[in-house]
DNA sequence: GATGTATTTGAGTGATCGCTCAAGAATTGT
DNA sequence: ACAATTCTTGAGCGATCACTCAAATACATC
């Protein structure tokens, strides 16, 4: 029994994800918000509570987004191993897309918040460890299907990849090294392959 | 004829890379720089122009420092790859030194700064760049010394080493994977040492 | 010492920061 | 139609931002 926003919050959410991972937490004035959102500040504050509430919020829908990308590519391959390779080859290539920035928003919050940052370190961390367990579930399938032997480490493996995957993005972002950052996401994405064992 | 300066440059730009390289760019304010360096603003600007030059300059600060610890950390091995390995592992345990930040601070600003940015992403990519390069002579070193084999590719292999760099200090920036950073940096240590001939 | 030159000082510039709030507008329940 | 309730609006809050500049200060030269 009362007046109804006039913004869908979801998409509001998803246009201030996308200004946050472009030009990061600072760099992003509640001007900047204002524009690209299209709402006054009230109706942000009234809203969202606070800018940090806010790119807090943005970081959630960044991570979702990313795991249902993930497993869109790991459903449209021929094993786990494959869809992986395709998930680090994708990130090579990164100019073919629209995304806000090559870099991950994750990497991107963890550098920039101090270590005592009580609000969005701990959110990205907790973000990005999530992260970090759906590629370990993704070898232990490859484990289950007998593409990895069994004595591999899915854990440690989950590790390693996620930092590549920092790394390469990282790399990425720079302007002066797409060719490099194209082959590189190929020498990652074959070394997954290589993680099979001979027999399939 | 006339008044010198009371400050030592040098020493003030190591002071004001430490702080920058522990904040970032946006998040330091002249006002810490000020208590930082001992400097009234009058000082800093007369000496250093502006806020983003002092940046400029202490970037070139760290990346002299970083070589000149790449190096020492050659001269200590007995080998060029043993080097590279040592040199990762040791930031893997990032806990022992007292470094501003576990990442590296030209990943740092080439993640703070726009494409479009005109100092400071060229600064930060042509410094990352040099580094590369350092990477690649000290792979081709390995081939003269007959330690990688010669259909190896030094600059792929830089590339690679500097991307895994970065992957492993932006994992290694997180508070809650302390353990599992000095396992991945062992990882990729054992990795480097793994490409030598099984010769030497 | 006197003079010339460069540095240091610190109050203060306009602009922008994140954020607030009273007033007006819009929709629901009766 | 009328309340009741919530949302939107936009001017404006104090704080802080990077930065400036005239005056005071200190050193090198003579």
């Amino acid at each position: 029994m009362a007046r109804p926003a006039a913004y869908d919050r979801e998409d509001v959410l998803a246009k201030a994800m996308r200004l946050f991972w472009a030009k990061g937490y600072q760099a992003t004035s509640i001007k900047d918000l204002e524009q690209a959102l299209n709402l006054r500040p009230g109706s942000i504050y009234s809203g969202f509570g606070s800018k940090e509430n806010l790119y807090a919020e943005a970081l959630r829908v960044y991570a979702d987004a990313s795991r249902r990308a993930l497993e869109q590519t790991l459903a449209d391959a021929a094993s786990p191993l494959q869809g992986l390779a395709d998930y680090v080859r994708a990130l090579g290539c990164a100019g073919a897309d629209a995304a806000p920035s090559r870099a991950c928003m994750l990497m991107k919050t963890v550098l920039e918040t101090s270590d005592g940052d009580p609000v969005l370190r701990p959110s990205a961390e907790h973000l990005m460890r999530n992260t970090e367990q759906a590629f370990a579930d993704v070898f232990r399938r490859a484990q289950d299907a007998g593409e990895l032997p069994q004595q591999a480490n899915p854990d440690r493996l989950a590790t390693r990849l996620q930092s590549q995957i920092m790394g390469l993005r990282a790399y990425a972002q720079r302007t002066d090294a797409t060719e490099r950052a194209a082959q590189l996401a190929e020498d990652i994405a074959n070394d997954l392959l290589g993680l099979a064992r001979p027999g399939a």
